[in-house]
DNA sequence: TGAAATCGGTGTAACGATGCACTGACCATA
DNA sequence: TATGGTCAGTGCATCGTTACACCGATTTCA
């Protein structure tokens, strides 16, 4: 059973490889409408499919879309990664995915790999603030779409970003506590040298200083800096920083903002090896609404991501803004994240601390 | 900046390009050392890097290996597919990503084009007791791995599987139940039209029977055939079961064996809507031991998969065996589950139940 | 010593799709 | 009736790699 090819149809509709490619590639305009018939027809009839392999060659391109994340086995990432193959496959393309463990160097090289093989359009889910390690592959014309961190200022002309505003993410977490009564609330993250999570700390720090308190008096916790973790160890982090921040009880926060679901998963976690109650005792924010947020006991207040949205979003900018050859500038979108209160958080404890 | 081809590389060696070719195809006992050297060093000096599509289109073939999960929004496909692409990226392969959303027809149509996009390897995380619908791919030549589903009798030689014993799983699970106290275990499952599903059903009756116990005693939750829900909702399907199962009191389980993490999940979640205590009121164990079994409170009973050896397992069959062109049949491989115990299951209350 | 085998390597025709330059046929205008 | 302009469609070279057939120069051995 040979491949059907190009010619088979040509044959099969009795024009030429060329017509037949034409009405393949949306130049219909040149064929009259019997002709266009008869191809449709022949294209049904014999099962035709184009070749990829050949298509890319010969004009250099692939129909498939590079999709970089930190890690899929991190919920979240997985998450996203099923949306953005969900809106890929509506529009045609496959995905091809790769975990860069947000190691910059596999970050450039799999950017650097997905670029020689034919894919001109990637989402780039990184962390970091500066874009010059992929920017040379971008100047060749590399559509490059970053999701979870918002444009930067010196970020190349010709890359979109898709991410909520975690400034306000942060802000909106914080008051949330400041509005039960919390002024003992830490920030619990991995390394914060990433553009979203820095965003996140600060939305933190504004939201406390325009409630009169400094961020100064606020339990610290200072094993960020040190933590290795991937994101798949992500709840490592939060377990770690309950251990260390209660240690001392006379600094030990009422509430804690945890840079994202999983962290605070941890952090919840850690709080139970302390033999405390999350909500009753200690209120966690988390961010990003993973679905294991709702199905936690006790179910766990997040700001939201709404990831179909951003999927949705990122794919079209990657894939659509590609065959326009770049006619707009490409518009980076910067949404706003929705708090989900649930029950980890409650009223500060009116009791004395122990 | 032009790309670099093997034409260039020829003549930057001193040579043809079939010689290039030979050498890049490990055809080198056709070569004179010193021709090897040469052709080397203007591989690195000129930084060349075969060209995908032209190989593909040339001899039919990529070097990409297909994985088709239900859906990497769940925890647990979102791990194996990391570790599926940690285990493809040391043998130098990308992974092709696609959701199944455990559709027959989108499995098919899955399996359809990579094998037509020159795909010649996919790992197939399907549930179906029959591969029918692919099995004419297979025929052509296609390498599949099945995971999570044991081979079948009927299944064609060439597939080979990596899969727990399901059945030996679901047996160790309400063993240990059964060792705690409990005499009243329901199985909580989605459909259960599912190789895996079914055999740790069996495990459950077979444990229980060699308990001296009968299924049909047991409280049944009959929400099962009727659900629609994906992967993703898994914990949805878990959370229905409890609001079902103690709607009647008199028929309530004291322990639940749940097909896997994210039902076991819900599940708990359900008990907690109903003001019960996962543990002290109802024991509940899963399935998988995802990442989340730990963290949850309280951490949850789960029979481990051991899903990095397992991806291993699967990408080496997957790739390595299409290299020496089938010359074993392959062989399927049935791991031992590892029984995790934690707090989610406790012994029967002695209390008489309200 | 002559025929055959081996060695190290080359020439060439594909693989399938594409897009430019082109060709007739037809129509409109001067 | 020349001239020019559309229109519908075609021919061909090309993308980068590979496998097969082939070639000249040694070496082997009967």
């Amino acid at each position: 059973m040979a491949r059907v090819t190009i010619q088979h149809v040509a044959q099969a509709a009795g024009v030429s490889p060329s017509t037949v490619s034409n009405f393949l590639n949306d130049r219909q305009g040149r064929m009259v409408a019997a002709t266009r018939a008869r191809i449709e027809a022949a294209i049904a009839e014999l099962g035709y499919r184009p070749n990829r392999a050949a298509r890319q060659l010969r004009n250099g391109k692939t129909q498939t879309v590079g999709l970089v994340v930190p890690s899929v086995g991190n919920p979240f990432w997985g998450a996203f990664a099923h949306e953005v193959e969900v809106a890929a496959l509506a529009l045609g393309c496959s995905v091809l995915l790769c975990n860069s463990e947000r190691d910059p160097e596999r970050e450039r090289r799999y950017v650097e790999e997905l670029w020689e093989d034919g894919v001109r359009s990637i989402i780039l889910c990184t962390s970091l603030p500066s874009l010059d390690h992929v920017s040379h592959v971008i100047e060749e014309g590399l559509r490059l779409v970053t999701f979870d961190r918002p444009a930067q200022p010196n970020d190349p002309q010709s890359v979109v970003s898709i991410s909520i505003d975690n400034n306000v993410g942060g802000q909106v977490a914080t008051a949330h506590l400041l509005e039960l009564g919390h002024t003992s609330i830490a920030f619990v993250s991995g390394s914060i040298r990433s553009v979203n999570r820095s965003a996140r700390y600060r939305g933190y720090c504004d939201a406390l200083e325009a409630a009169g308190l400094s961020v100064a008096d606020m339990p610290q916790w200072t094993g960020m800096d040190a933590s290795h973790f991937g994101d798949v160890e992500a709840a490592e982090v939060g377990r770690a920083a309950a251990r260390d921040l209660f240690a001392d009880p006379t600094n030990a926060p009422t509430a804690v903002v945890a840079i994202n679901d999983m962290t605070a998963l941890g952090f919840c976690r850690g709080l139970r090896d302390l033999g405390l109650k999350v909500g009753r005792d200690v209120s966690v924010i988390g961010f990003d609404d993973i679905i294991l947020a709702d199905l936690y006991d006790p179910p766990l207040t997040s700001v939201r991501q709404p990831i179909t949205r951003m999927a949705q979003l990122a794919v079209s900018e990657a894939i659509e803004r590609g065959s326009n050859e770049s006619t707009d500038p490409g518009s980076s979108v910067l949404l706003r994240p929705e708090l989900v209160v649930r029950e980890s958080t409650e009223h500060v404890p009116s009791a004395a601390r122990p």
